[in-house]
DNA sequence: TGGGAGTAGTTGTAAATGAAATCACCGTCG
DNA sequence: CGACGGTGATTTCATTTACAACTACTCCCA
């Protein structure tokens, strides 16, 4: 994240001097789009799999068996998104999507011993490839790293509402 | 980001208890989704601009004059997505845009005087903003959100290989 | 001096996204 | 009962985005 030209930086104007390089919006773009792309890499080559549908995978992992919805709540996707990884999951043969017995509008989402096997091996992956971010930080700073950005999200939603749930991937 | 539904909680597994929200680019990812979306409204609200569209005024407001190039340089922004950006601020009148006299390839980007104007109107917002986000937080969570982030988002290029550039709005 | 390799920027196209519309169903109040 | 507001999920559509050609030009070396 350097001046990246020669000749440019003296041609900076000292007025209203506003460094999009020191503006924390931009940085956390840049950083989120470079670790994203890294993950997004990996997944697809060793698994074929998007993020939407690794985050609902990992969800449907963690929680067994559980509704769209629920997925949703727990990855911030929104439900578009949901829907489509989740259909996609299924067309993969990773899921399968079942009425819910107790309510006729609602879907049950649960991993097919397939699902499983795929989601134990990227589960390993993907805390690989966080094992080896954490290379770039000290213990300390990976620590505060997490802690502020929980923080900051959090302070965001307070200031804007609830969030639609979507986003980039 | 806490467990977001009543009763779904005591269905987890302790098998290979994955938790999404404990991941760190999942957290990057959501953060940077609720900061990018609170940005992009007000831009938008505010002066109609998108969030590229900022970041090439910003760019070329923070250069005086420069190429589409470096442009892209400053703004971890690829090619295209400057050229768009660049095309649609012409067209909103906030910069013109000239050949290069020394290289016939080339062009240059410059302020118009109304350019100037949202430029110099835009910073105060941007700042603005940025310091609501930072009342979420201490100083120093801030300094080291702002370290961190630097730090990692160079570790990853140094792992991947120069970036694309590109990334979501 | 002329031709191939490379660079600057734009445009075309296919895929991904999100907002809003839609469909199917629940629960309740009259 | 049976119509009405509300919720879960999917679909449609306009927009955005990325990737890849493409145009136009420069640079270098035979």
């Amino acid at each position: 994240m350097k001046s990246p030209s020669k000749k440019e930086a003296d041609s900076v104007r000292a007025a209203i001097a506003f460094d999009l390089d020191e503006f924390l919006p931009y940085r956390l773009s840049v950083t989120t789009n470079r670790v994203s792309r890294l993950f997004a890499k990996q997944y697809a080559a060793q698994f074929g799999l998007t993020i939407p549908e690794w985050r609902v995978l990992a969800v449907v992992g963690r929680l067994g068996t559980c509704s769209p919805t629920g997925v949703g709540e727990w990855s911030a996707m929104d439900k578009v998104k949901v829907s489509r990884a989740a259909a996609a999951l299924v067309v993969k043969g990773l899921l399968r999507q079942t009425q819910d017995p107790n309510d006729g509008r609602g879907r049950l989402l649960r991993m097919t011993r397939k699902g499983v096997t795929v989601h134990s091996g990227i589960v390993p992956l993907a805390r690989s490839i966080e094992a080896t971010l954490a290379e770039g930080l000290t213990k300390t700073e990976w620590a505060a790293l997490n802690k502020a950005l929980v923080k900051l999200s959090e302070h965001v939603l307070a200031i804007e509402g609830p969030d639609p749930g979507g986003g980039p991937d």
